[in-house]
DNA sequence: CATGAATGAGAATTCATTCAT
DNA sequence: TATGAATGAATTCTCATTCAT
């Protein structure tokens, strides 16, 4: 048993040392710059045993999909603090304006490559790790209305949100945002200002009712 | 003179050839297996002749992204007609995302997609197809301000609302928004829905109208 | 007639201008970046004109090759008032040095480039330019020997002497001269230096005689 | 071990295969016709093959050029057995010259070709083949003054020795020298019997003058 | 477990040349 | 005379992947 256990935290260790050459080339060659053979001579193993711990190149990607997820999903952990639902679906949008910003290629294999959801879609699969995040951000928009900050249906705000900071984020890390917001160092802070705008758009105004 | 001109129009209309067959394969087959030997093959030209027309494989995924931008404004031509400033800018909101759901290739080049980008920058160009376009999203916002519709920053209220619609669409398109619209055919009226939902929030209340 | 002449002359010229575009590119870009289609871009010609006046680009070099010779020719144009046939002898080796030097290109489809000699025994022809310049060489080593400044078989001699020269030339042109002649610009003092000392080897030294 | 050594056998084994595929298309076809492909096809193996043992056709052709002058030396190896060093700097002439008219593309490559320059002066390095055949050459032209076989500056002497025959030899093979012989079969010994003349006339003959 | 060897498929691009006009 | 249009035949090189060991 102690042997089987030591084995597959092995396994586990040279697929995490894949996947990190792999992340490690996307982020400083780009997406089409990320081949086997680059990933092997960086891990400093031969192309084919790469094939040894992930089926294909978008099995690779896959990975790297779900990794991002995760990394999301840690920087929302202490969400769970701020008891006020509105204040914590703002913080939640602050952080994913923050997290696509600073990840561009994770939240590019997230939300905006079409391959993993084409790779879904062959095996059948549902895309799990997408769909818990929106749940998430459903569940607190949902409360956001129980307890009279939001109205509407709960359902076309969450879309409606989500859709707004994606585009955000997708925009500003696709270069089409120059226009608007000409210094980088500006996009960050540009963005929040338009969250913040945004949702006072949307929450109800207590004084005026 | 008239043959001049014959000719003249016989060489635009291989390029055009040329743009529609990479379109159909880009749409096809994805930007990936867009291949001047396909593109070749397809209009049952050498591949040899594609360059005749052409620069470089750039040069024609450039020029579709211009056309992109020309089928978007010819959708948006009769929006003068709409004298309201913020039912015109509700109409540009449902035709860009009409636009988008209908071309997701043409909207991957215009909005997406990095090469365009990265090309332009490399020339040294600016994005004129898109700052028009941004423009003329601004001016129509501005006037909404200026006729009592909305209130704000023209400049952070446009770059808001494009976001929105940008987000709608890019996230529909690649498919991320299944467990949202489960269905196909609803993906429009639901985005559409989102949209009237969001300016409805932003538009000033209508006690003053 | 007239009219006969002046097309002729104008045929000419623009042989010329394809010509003088040729040795324009191979002196600039070398010569396998001496493609027909850049040179009719040079001349504002099409590429297809070209070969209304060169039958294919074998013969544009071999245009040149005897346009080297021919501007060998004008250089060694004075050496007739030489009157002493040594003295005759070692400024034409200096010539000869001089042009190679400063016509490497020339030089090299002249002396060094396999092309013109197939292209000759292909059509069964002599290389006229190169044997003339070997009569004059010879005409002259004769003399030298008549008049007591030279001995030995006049055959024998030209052959040698030219193959110094030509060494002398080839190898520095091909940048094989380094160790010897760091400096680019002491390359033809040293040459005419060794030039002089194989000449002071092989005349009569009239003291001792 | 066994198995190492013999795997490291093989792969220099298949070097070889390429390099004299190169060589023999050399040969028959010319420098411009030794394609990758062609290689490829020659040695029954795929042109990505080839890759595996060379980055690129440069390095192939660099190796040629090394390998040309590995078989020089090996030509020149018993020349230490003669101890006059003028019958020995003869002899290396003589060498050279077989050399040169045995192996025309080699010679090509290590003396007249520019591509292996450049190649050179593009890495920063030195031309070490090159200069240690030049330094043994000048250490036996050294000697041949120590000892009163010659006079003169060992380096300007050294530079025309070489200068001479590499003119000889070029020439020749260059179809430069079919006006001084005509028969192929005469080449040799007319090459050779210059060199006799050449240095009868710069050695030092103390006794017969 | 790991790999060396090998490859098929295919990429973009370039060139000399020809033909109908 | 001049050319625009077209092409066949190459070129180098890269990649994901597999198989025998």
């Amino acid at each position: 048993m102690g042997i089987l256990e030591r084995k597959e935290k092995q396994k586990l260790e040279i697929r995490k040392l894949i996947l990190d050459a792999s992340m490690k080339l996307f982020v400083e060659e780009g997406f089409s710059n990320v081949t086997i053979r680059r990933i092997a001579d960086l891990i400093e193993y031969s192309p084919t045993t790469v094939y040894l711990y992930f089926k294909d190149k978008d099995e690779i990607f896959f990975s790297l999909h779900d990794i991002g997820f995760q990394k999301m999903e840690e920087m929302n952990r202490d969400l769970v603090t701020i008891e006020n639902p509105l204040l914590r679906l703002h913080k939640m949008g602050e952080n994913y304006i923050e997290f696509g910003l600073q990840n561009p290629e994770y939240y590019n294999l997230m939300f905006i490559q079409e391959e993993p959801m084409k790779k879904l879609s062959e095996l059948g699969c549902d895309w799990v790790k997408g769909d818990s995040a929106i749940s998430r951000l459903k569940a607190t928009v949902t409360e956001c209305m129980e307890k009279g900050y939001l109205k509407g249906d709960p359902h076309l705000v969450s879309l409606s949100v989500w859709s707004f900071v994606h585009g955000l984020v997708s925009l500003a890390i696709r270069e089409r945002m120059e226009k608007f917001i000409p210094q980088k160092e500006m996009i960050l802070p540009a963005l929040k200002q338009s969250l913040n705008w945004m949702i006072s758009n949307i929450e109800i105004d207590n004084r005026s009712k």
